[in-house]
DNA sequence: TTGTACGCGTTATCAA
DNA sequence: TTGATAACGCGTACAA
């Protein structure tokens, strides 16, 4: 902008600090005053500078929000929320994608100092205790979705009821040979969201009385090639897991792939769940467990706007539920397909 | 940040200048004493104060992204050049979500003037020569992607080419009946994609010298539901076409969904063809014609950086093209079946 | 080579 | 109810 509060002041023939206090709403100020720096405002087209306002406000209106692999439906369905509300609220959404540990560690150790953001929302990241207690040092608000921190509030989904209930339903169908696909983060991420699913599995398993089969665990990126290269390990295995289930939809769209490669049956021979509910689950006829993303993005960036309007509240943890959505990818286990057949086929 | 510049100035037993030189690397500072105020620098973890240095270079560090429905496919795998250039460059990425053509206003009439990004990138939104112009007099700079404007550099992909080419395989495939089912934009917006896509497609079928049916063409919202509603009504008429040809693959994929309801066989009784080469469309083995999206994102952006060091180029029009995929959706037409096999039980 | 003082556009304080 | 003026934290002429 080139006009300033005080070319206003100066044509409306008063003092700068009127002129503020018009822009301000603030009281104390004579209406016929008002009225006429009103239009004076109007006729020069004038508009405060941001810049030079959170100089002194310390505020930007800008909110960060630091997610891995933010083009990830997973994460865009949580952004879809997050985005709303903040739109809502004038206030801008920065993005800081992460694709690796050091990136994101930069990030986390840059993001305090540089005030650009007014709080920040993180998402599927681990926060280390030293990390958040910096941020509380800094002063700057957080909230953590699908993370958690005992220091800072966090919304989250039980990950090991969800595994346990994805687990207990395969189970259910008679499935006992199951396979899980679990998820890592390329770099060193530590996910608690991958641990969390694989303590839900060990749970239902332990509860039916089957044995661990370490052959029968994977670990891959949360993605399709992932998901679809630790399938070919556990599909091409000598005895085949009559289900799958898998840490995430995309990896679950993975396991899809390699069994259609493999000429295996969906769901006949092999039995597929995954975990999420992103909206192309649907499409796919993929049984899931479906977490609550949009809502999570919504109540997490809605916290972060209270902090930073009220600080010093008390950190608290959210909890959601994953809730199973049925679809076509599973079906009761036969003795007479799946393993079985493949082991009548190895017999010969 | 508590610390200033004043503190290392003092700490250090220099001036403010002098710190102020050696933080912007400013020639002009004796070695030991830049050695000394380092130090002093590294010892307070002092960080310049970006509020306060933007205050004097009018730079916000900052690049708005302005696009509708970010969370689209097609859209994040622009985003994704996007992002992965802007991170190198350590600039911030500020996303403007659009849902509505008031909103798209707002912020073509707001952005200008808040100073808070030092550029702004538009995806496949419509600029209007006024708008493109308050851009110029505010000296913003602006690039278009999958949008055009001759005042304005603008990445495009020749979308007339790439329905003409969609079609003409389709014809070439035999078919003579073909639907399409062309995107609309919710609200007002008037893409010129649309447009673009309906002249290609009317040159082919021009060229063939096929007749045009008005009821062969609907119009629909550019995603998953939209092109299932068009398709339901495309696929229930009388004489149903044998070949659908969708402006996005999002819409194709609600294709798909209708012919299933409808116990229509892909590609036995009904070609389909998408349009945009989005990842899932892989997966489920759709003909699509590609737009490389991630290149026209990380072009754009480079165009915008380069624009906001050396402002005053003329704008440039940067063209691609999409490129025919085909896949599984799509087969020669057979007498046999489809419309005819309908006919033949309509007879009955 | 270095320090001082001013300006960037606001808001806030304090007399008047 | 108002206007002048001091911050806010930094960059940068200008003087030393």
């Amino acid at each position: 902008m080139f006009t300033t509060i005080h070319d206003v002041a100066r044509i409306a023939g008063v003092g700068v600090g009127t002129v503020s206090r018009v822009i301000n709403n603030s009281p104390g100020v004579r209406p016929s005053t008002r009225e006429k720096v009103l239009s004076v405002i109007a006729e020069l087209h004038y508009k405060p500078d941001p810049i030079a306002r959170s100089m002194i406000s310390k505020r930007t209106g800008a909110i960060g929000v630091i997610v891995p692999f933010f083009t990830r439906p997973f994460i865009t369905e949580m952004l879809k929320g997050v985005e709303s509300t903040l739109a809502h609220l004038e206030k801008e959404l920065v993005i800081y994608n992460v694709e690796n540990d050091s990136q994101r560690d930069r990030y986390f150790t840059e993001l305090p100092m540089r005030r650009k953001v007014d709080g920040l929302l993180v998402i599927s990241l681990p926060v280390a205790d030293a990390v958040s207690s910096s941020f509380k040092d800094a002063g700057l608000q957080v909230v953590l979705v699908d993370a958690y921190s005992p220091y800072l509030t966090s919304v989250v989904v039980d990950n090991i009821q969800g595994a346990y209930e994805a687990v207990k339903y395969l189970l259910s169908l008679g499935h006992r040979r199951i396979g899980f696909i679990n998820g890592i983060i390329e770099g060193n991420f530590k996910f608690n969201q991958a641990n969390d699913r694989l303590i839900g599995f060990h749970r239902a398993l332990g509860e039916a009385g089957l044995p661990f089969s370490p052959e029968l665990v994977q670990t891959s990126a949360w993605d399709r090639d992932g998901g679809k290269a630790a399938a070919m390990q556990l599909l091409t295995l000598k005895k085949r897991p009559s289900a799958i289930f898998a840490a995430s939809d995309m990896q679950a769209i993975g396991v899809i792939e390699a069994a259609r490669m493999l000429h295996i049956d969906i769901p006949g021979e092999l039995s597929v769940i995954g975990y999420d509910g992103i909206e192309i689950s649907e499409l796919l006829e993929l049984t899931t467990m479906h977490q609550p993303t949009l809502q999570m993005g919504e109540l997490g960036i809605a916290r972060l706007i209270e902090q930073i309007e009220h600080p010093d509240q008390a950190p608290e943890l959210i909890r959601f539920n994953a809730t199973l959505i049925e679809r076509r990818t599973t079906s009761p286990y036969s003795a007479d397909k799946g393993t079985d057949a493949f082991d009548a086929i190895e017999a010969l």
